[in-house]
RNA sequence: GCGGACGUGGCGGAAUCGGUAGACGCAGGGGACUUAAAAUCCCUUGGGCAUUGCCCGUGUGGGUUCGAGUCCCACCGUCCGCACCA
């Protein structure tokens, strides 16, 4: 292709002008649809995605870093050969649009639309190579709709139903949320305390995928080792045995959990908790335990009150039977510490061995017999919780933990009154939303035929739009029409269900969607045999449990019934770290007849401050002196001179306080569309990808980014000197570039991006010293195409200059591989583990020749002071270790 | 309480296998250019002593080793996840 007149470049300007070359390259990369994923390719594959955001309107700094990263390795991937599937879509079902509705009166739908539109000009601002083609939004029928349709293939399998349960309501988002949304009891949107209710409410059989869930992580080899510990917490596999103690005299007995079996010669009690059926049953004839478990409830849950929470019990006076020991009585009680939500709702106490056993049984002056015993004594002075061997306990006495346990169980099974059970923390999704804006649940209520699947041809089933949010609720119970319809099977009058689904099943299979997207289907599964699994994805540790937990049950769902042949979504995840900011708080404190005004409400003429508003003259006092709390400033107002900070345009101090977060009601957020204005959207590309690494925190700095902008100039410069006429030969040159190439290389396909930073800084100012030569030339192409993929327009507007061609097309720079190694290498030599000299040698040179070489070394002999060489120690190529 | 990650200059960090600690960037200091500023370029920058040079230094204390930021043990601190999970 030859260069055209939109693309003709000239180095006559000294500046590299972002204002003028991004937006021009964006389109041209737009109209070329250069990074349109083709596929019919026969190149090898790479899918690589970074989470989709929610629209809330404007992108954050986070989205600019987590894009950046995702877009450097898509183009690098690019260069390399390979056809790159990279899309983009909104996440767009969620409670925000349906608060904005309430709070401002618009239509959720509207305002998410609108918020797509303008945060899709944001990204593209920023230059992604994204596939725009593929864009998609989960609010839009073409997508839900085969959202709906999954659903009920899921239900025809099986994996789907419906029960009364005590859920997690959210009192101020009015709806239900899923154990995995409950964040120390309170929901993990709204913050609020939640209660719990019982309600008819759809469940998606996550349970069914525990173990599969379980195995599957350990072939996740390219997921953190966090993440992958934190699912498997979250999964909570226990084993053990489940057995029945009889009440006295009784066929009916308490079934109880337990992973200690081979201590149940220790027990002394059994507990059981205070919603459970036979405490319940109790209560109602026991005034004494109605008020006790009153008193349990009235608990907190958080981690401090757990912590300081006492053991309490109420004997109920029954008794149960030992089942290894019938004749052994125990004594039932319940307890405050035992949840109807874990087991069986009952243990047995064993205090020797159980910490919270042994509280309560010190309380209660229970029993405490030791039975596991690490070297034949009795411990000590509290429960013991490791392993040992048997005492005490009949015939298991001498065996160890697991054969005891193994011992126990089989015996129980023999018995009949037990067998080995496999109990998970893990439950079953709920995904019923009390919620108008997100994904109708395709099912109708029929009072002669029960809950009837909407039939597929009828799909979707469109959210309408003419809702009011006048009044609190789910507008979808009030709307006058659309609930109503005919059963599907007897064509009697029935009603829709009003619910919708939680927005992480909207969010459980967008990225098949982007493999390929036909109209009457929700993905072609020869397309996704193609694409998946995603080679990387990349977003925030914060969907650690949540929605990698989900999508990973969806894929496999979706396995089980046939329809696509993928068992893992996500290949390798990367978690990102946060982008954070000092935080600024001013000194001084502005009012106006007595009424305090915010820091951004004030402006300076000459120093002094005034009203925005109005221009009035204001009262400004020390914070120190008034007492009040110091108000935060936004970093638009902050000035630095030297060490020091001030109001821009004032003498009034500001202190820099912590860098944490970047949050509203610390003001110290930056806006991506701002920086990009201010510095090129390069410039802030590579501010993502310098200094920190990826996976932690990278504090933004105003220093920081000018720097940025500053080496963005610099390139400009260097790139401005390339000369494809120049002749001669720099070989040391020559080396470094192949050598930064390929390192450069490897460090973007760890996600190294501070490491290739560094690399490319190392051979600008290498090749910026060098005396113009071929190499110098070949040196500073190498450096564009390396820079390619992170400073795409700087790239594409050098290149024009020198090239034909786009970049986004070009292949990243070939390396010779005998440049790669050194012919000279700089030894160490020490001595006793000193270094004491270096000396620069052959590569390759024989251990006997450098141990001369090192003993010759003056000084060497200064500081082994005439003593006698004991050991000499060759490391080749690397040091010399003298030991005297 | 359980599990995990981390701790290196003024700051962000590098050191991939146990082998020259501090690459690279930011900030600081000095200088050149300029009437001046910006921009740019050069030098310098872990601490201490000092004449060549030497000593100390990767949270603390031990250990292994010819050699430890890296491995082992104990402790301190920060952050994250889970949590009366039987």
């Amino acid at each position: 292709m030859a260069a055209d007149a939109a693309t003709r470049v000239s180095f006559m300007s000294e500046r590299f002008e972002p204002s003028s070359a991004d937006g021009k390259w964006q389109l041209i990369w737009d109209e070329r649809q250069c990074f349109r994923a083709d596929d019919a390719s026969d190149k090898p594959r790479s899918y690589v995605l970074e989470m989709f955001p929610y629209p809330s309107g404007r992108i954050h700094i986070g989205h600019v870093r987590n894009y950046t990263m995702g877009d450097v390795l898509a183009r690098y991937k690019r260069m390399r050969g390979f056809e790159v599937l990279h899309p983009m879509g909104w996440d767009a079902f969620g409670m925000p649009a349906e608060n904005a509705a309430m709070e401002k009166g618009v239509h959720p739908g509207g305002w998410t639309r609108d918020n797509i539109a303008a945060m899709k000009k944001q990204l593209k601002r920023l230059g992604f190579a994204l596939d725009w083609s593929r864009e998609l939004a989960t609010c839009e029928p073409d997508y839900y709709g085969h959202e709906q349709a999954l659903f009920l293939d899921l239900y025809e399998a099986g994996l789907v139903y419906r029960k009364e349960s005590a859920v997690n309501w959210d009192p101020v988002d009015m709806t239900v949320l899923a154990n995995e949304q409950v964040i120390d009891g309170r929901g993990w949107r709204s913050g609020a305390l939640v209660e719990k209710r019982k309600l008819s409410q759809w469940f998606l059989k996550i349970t069914d995928f525990a173990d599969e869930l379980l195995e599957g992580l350990t072939t996740l080899e390219g997921w953190p080792e966090k993440v992958r510990l934190m699912q498997e917490n979250w999964i909570g596999k226990s084993q053990g045995l489940r057995c029945t103690f009889r009440f006295v005299d009784s066929a009916d007995g308490i079934e109880v959990f337990t992973t200690r079996p081979d201590t149940m010669f220790g027990a002394s009690f059994v507990a059981i908790a205070a919603d459970h059926p036979v405490a319940q049953q109790m209560a109602e004839t026991v005034p004494e335990l109605a008020a006790f478990i009153a008193e349990c409830k009235q608990g907190g849950t958080t981690a401090a009150e757990l912590e300081t929470a006492e053991k309490q019990g109420f004997n109920t006076g029954l008794s149960v039977e030992h089942p290894l020991k019938p004749a052994w009585h125990l004594p039932v009680y319940v307890a405050n510490f035992v949840l109807m939500e874990y087991g069986t709702g009952a243990v047995f106490g064993c205090p020797a061995h159980d910490q919270r056993d042994w509280d309560f049984a010190k309380k209660y002056q229970l029993p405490i017999v030791y039975v596991v015993s690490p070297d034949g004594e009795p411990a000590g002075d509290e429960a013991h919780l490791g392993g040992g061997n048997l005492i005490n306990s009949g015939f298991l006495d001498g065996m160890s933990v697991p054969e005891a346990k193994a011992t126990v169980i089989a015996r129980a099974k023999h018995d009949g009154w037990g067998q080995g059970e496999t109990q998970y923390r893990l439950r079953d999704w709920g995904v019923s939303r009390q919620r108008y804006w997100g994904t109708p649940i395709p099912f109708i209520h029929c009072d002669a035929c029960g809950v009837v699947p909407v039939p597929k041809e009828q799909l979707p089933v469109v959210l309408p739009e003419d809702v009011d949010f006048q009044t609190p609720g789910n507008p979808l119970l009030r709307h006058p029409t659309w609930k109503h319809v005919d059963c599907p099977k007897c064509g009697k009058p029935a009603t829709r269900e009003t619910d919708t689904l939680d927005t992480f099943v909207d969010s459980s299979w967008y990225f098949l969607r982007f493999a390929s997207q036909p109209g009457d289907k929700p993905f072609d599964p020869v397309a996704i045999a193609k694409w998946l699994p995603v080679e990387q994805y990349i977003g925030g540790i914060e969907h650690a449990i949540l929605h990698l937990l989900y999508a990973r049950f969806w894929t496999r769902a979706l396995q089980r019934i046939g329809l696509i042949d993928v068992k893992e979504p996500f290949a390798s995840l990367f978690t990102q770290g946060m982008v954070t900011h000092e935080t600024s708080t001013s000194t001084v404190q502005f009012s106006l007849g007595g009424i305090i005004v915010a820091p951004e409400l004030v402006e300076f003429t000459n120093g002094i401050a005034h009203f925005v508003g109005n221009g009035s003259v204001l009262d400004v006092e020390p914070v120190a002196q008034s007492g009040a709390v110091a108000p935060y400033v936004p970093p638009y107002m902050v000035e630095k001179r030297g060490n020091l900070a001030f109001l821009r345009g004032s003498d009034y101090p500001v202190d820099i306080g912590r860098v944490i977060k970047m949050s509203k009601s610390k003001k110290n957020v930056v806006d991506p569309d701002d920086i990009i204005e201010q510095y090129g959207a390069d410039a802030v590309r590579w501010f993502m990808l310098s200094d920190s690494p990826p996976e932690r925190d990278l504090p933004w700095s105003e220093a920081g980014i000018e720097g940025c902008a500053r080496f963005v100039q610099r390139l400009w410069r260097l790139f401005g000197q390339y000369d494809a006429t120049a002749t001669g030969e720099d070989k040391a040159l020559d080396r470094k570039r192949d050598q930064i190439v390929h390192a450069a290389a490897q460090d973007i396909e760890a996600l190294g991006f501070n490491k290739a930073v560094a690399r490319i800084y190392e051979l600008t100012s290498a090749t910026e010293k060098s005396a113009p030569s071929a190499s110098r030339s070949a040196a500073i192409k190498a450096l564009l195409l390396l820079v390619a993929p992170m400073m795409p327009h700087l790239a594409e507007e050098a290149y024009a200059a020198m090239d034909e061609g786009l970049i986004a097309d070009a292949a990243w720079p070939p390396v010779d591989p005998a440049l790669l190694i050194d012919d000279e290498v700089t030894v160490a030599i020490q001595v006793l583990g000193k270094l004491r000299d270096t000396i620069t040698v052959a590569k390759g040179l024989p251990n006997a020749e450098l141990e001369v070489l090192a003993l010759a070394s003056e000084k060497v002999q200064r500081a082994l002071d005439g003593k006698a060489v004991k050991k000499v120690i060759v490391v080749p190529d690397r040091l010399v270790n003298i030991v005297a």
